[in-house]
DNA sequence: TCTTGACTTCGAGTGTGCTCAAAGATGTAC
DNA sequence: GTACATCTTTGAGCACACTCGAAGTCAAGA
C-alpha cells in the first residue's frame, strides 16, 4: 500500500484524519495500522470502495450500527465464497488444459502423428 | 456476457471474425462458444485482457506455440492459487469479525454492560 | 549555511475494461 | 405495407481505483 493510496483513502473518507507529528507529518498508531490492514484485506478481495466507505461511516457511529455492519461483512463473505468457487473451477479447468498441452508437446517431440489439437480450446467447458 | 462485450472482444482480437448469416448477423458455432466460455472463465479469474490477447495470438499460430501457451496458463493457475489463498484468509477473518459483532449485538439486546468494542477493528490482524 | 530527502497539499491524469449512442440495414408479425 | 425488434458499424464516454506531478515545508547531516 503506497503513500499515495493512503492519502487517497483518507481523502475519500476510508481513513479518518490521523495524528500528526509537530512538523505536520502523519503518525499512524497501531489501531490505524490495523484498520488499514483491514481495508487492504477487503480491497484485495474486491470489496468496492463504496461499500468500504459505507462500512467506515457506520463504524464512526459506534455499536448501534453493529447489525448493519455485520450484514455488510456477511454479504462480502458470501461474495468471497462465490469467488473461491469460481477460482477453483478455473483452476481445475487449467489443470486439464495444461495436461493437454503436455500431450501435444510430447507428440511434437517424438515427431509423432500430427493429429488435430484435441479439444483444447473447443470442447472443454469452463466448468469441466 | 453481453453483445457489447462480444463486439469488444472481437475488436481487440480476442475473438476471430466469426461466421455470418446472409443478413450479416453473426453466427457463433459451438467452437466459438467454447472459446468464448474459456475467455469468460479467464476474465472471471482476473486474467488481464493483454494476456488473453497474447494467448489468442499464439493459438492462431498453431501447435508450435504449445509451450508458450502452456506457460501462460501455468502462470495464471499459480495466480489463481494465490488468489484462493488470499480469499480464504479474508473469509476466515470475516468469520471472526462477524462472530464479534454477534457478541456486541447480544450485549446490546440484554442491555448488558457497554464495554468498549473489543478488538473488532483494531487488534485483529487481517490474517488472524 | 546549504543540500538532501521525506513529507505536505491539491488537482489533474492514467489504465483497464467495458458500455453506450447514433444511424442504418434487415427480417418477422400484423 | 408498415411497425417493430434485432442486428450492424463506429467512435466516444464512463466508472473505478488509483497514480502522478508540481510546488511548498521542514529537519537533519556535511
Amino acid at each position: 500500500m503506497t503513500a499515495h493510496t493512503l492519502r487517497y483513502y483518507e481523502r475519500v473518507g476510508l481513513i479518518q484524519p490521523v495524528g500528526r507529528a509537530r512538523n505536520g507529518h502523519r503518525r499512524y498508531t497501531q489501531a490505524d495500522e490495523a484498520w488499514i490492514n483491514f481495508l487492504h484485506c477487503m480491497r484485495a478481495t474486491s470489496m468496492p470502495i463504496r461499500q468500504m466507505q459505507l462500512y467506515a461511516e457506520l463504524r464512526e457511529l459506534g455499536d448501534s450500527t453493529s447489525l448493519e455492519r455485520r450484514k455488510i461483512l456477511e454479504d462480502h463473505q458470501a461474495d468471497i465464497a462465490a469467488q473461491i468457487t469460481e477460482l477453483q473451477s478455473a483452476h481445475a479447468l487449467l489443470t486439464h488444459k495444461i495436461a493437454n498441452y503436455k500431450k501435444i508437446e510430447a507428440r511434437i517431440r517424438i515427431g509423432g502423428p500430427r493429429i488435430e489439437e484435441p479439444a483444447v480450446d473447443s470442447t472443454l467447458a469452463p466448468a469441466s
